[in-house]
DNA sequence: TTATTACTGTACGATAGCGTTTAGTAAATG
DNA sequence: CATTTACTAAACGCTATCGTACAGTAATAA
């Protein structure tokens, strides 16, 4: 299973060397992968079919045919393109410098939002409901997100390190168990639909106290 | 939506009174439900079809048709019994008492090896799939699943404040934290397929590490 | 202009799955 | 016994969706 480029929006199909004749039209395959993300992302992936893509986005099936290849590939691209707005979002996470304790909640709470949103909810069922069919893209964006984020919040927990705000630790698994205490229970209640998104307050408390609780155990002696 | 009895296997036809003609034969509801359970848990939701169902469980199709009524309500009987199997693996924990650490160690690994087990897995890929059709299924298993799991969890930890193993705390927000901690990222990337099933070393590891945290934030002054 | 490619609209063939019907057999009660 | 209900096997109608074919129009390069 070759990730194939592991790239952009993907046009796996219509780049015909920009030969000869009429060039295919950029718009249209804009206006395909949107109408797809709509449908995707607004309830099941039942909702995402071949003739409603080609009425939503007002183009001719065989246009998304010649697009995208079959249902697989529109799939495909319809993930990568929400990977890639997903590591664009965590690449804007807050960074500030106003003390450890501070931009670590900032961090959180920006994270926590974005972690609570109707699209990355929908994006994990999504992923949950292809695994086992086309497990790389599952692959791919938890390397890109969950991954990458509990890395980057270790690298500042190294810097915090140093800095000798918190003692020596396995800053990896710290990371990780930050994520964990913010998220708690309720990335599974939301992915499940059995407990209903919270709203910036809740967010913010859970933030703050998992803050607490790490650096108190992580204090430094 | 009234959640039907909530309850056991559930046959909800064939429960004709017990009266005049040939009793319907409780072998073959429970080979139905058992032949859906597998192909239910053998990949996708697409594997449990009708007609895949009866032909497994050595039944006419019309059969199926008049224990479950229709597909839905066959999908439905068999997340409730999975459900109930959950409930009564939860109650299973170990609930020893040599000190507080090792509890919650005993706990936490007993827990995390049904987490990450294929079973469970399956269960909330189901749901994260039926979510937005069939919510009601999913606050259920999430309300007898995490919170139920969640509350238990932090009665423990009420009773170890009480005797002054721990400061006064949150409780339900505390034990959510050990869970998030245990969990980590784990859950979300065994969800997607992004990770492969961790092995009893790794859970014990993250298990020890997190009751340490939480010990550690929590401790008496 | 001509060749080439993109796009449209409609129609088609194929498949899969749901749920029902029918005709007949099997097991229970009165 | 007769009646009632459960079960089987095969067939049917229906709908949804995939993917393709065809005939014609539009845009671009040589």
């Amino acid at each position: 299973m070759p990730t194939p480029e592991a790239g952009t929006s993907g046009a796996p199909e219509a780049q015909r060397a920009a030969g000869r004749g009429r060039p295919p039209d950029p718009v249209k395959h804009a206006a395909i992968l949107d109408a797809a993300r709509r449908l995707f992302f607004s309830g099941s992936i039942q909702a995402l079919n071949m003739e409603a893509v080609a009425r939503a986005s007002g183009v001719s099936k065989v246009t998304v045919y010649s697009h995208f290849g079959d249902l697989q590939g529109l799939i495909r691209a319809v993930v990568l393109r929400q990977r890639s707005d997903m590591t664009a979002a965590l690449d804007d996470l807050p960074s500030a410098q106003c003390g450890l304790r501070q931009a670590l909640i900032d961090l959180g709470c920006a994270l926590m939002s974005f972690l609570s949103s109707d699209d990355y909810v929908a994006l994990q069922r999504m992923l949950a409901t292809l695994a086992g069919k086309e497990t790389w893209l599952g692959t791919l964006v938890y390397r890109d997100g969950a991954e990458a984020t509990r890395d980057r919040l270790a690298a500042r927990l190294v810097e915090a390190s140093a800095r000798g705000d918190l003692r020596a630790h396995d800053s990896r698994l710290a990371a990780e168990q930050l994520l964990g205490m913010w998220q708690g229970i309720q990335t599974t209640g939301l992915l499940s639909g059995g407990c209903p998104r919270p709203d910036a307050e809740e967010l913010r408390c859970r933030v703050e106290c998992g803050v607490d609780v790490l650096l108190r155990a992580y204090a430094p002696e």
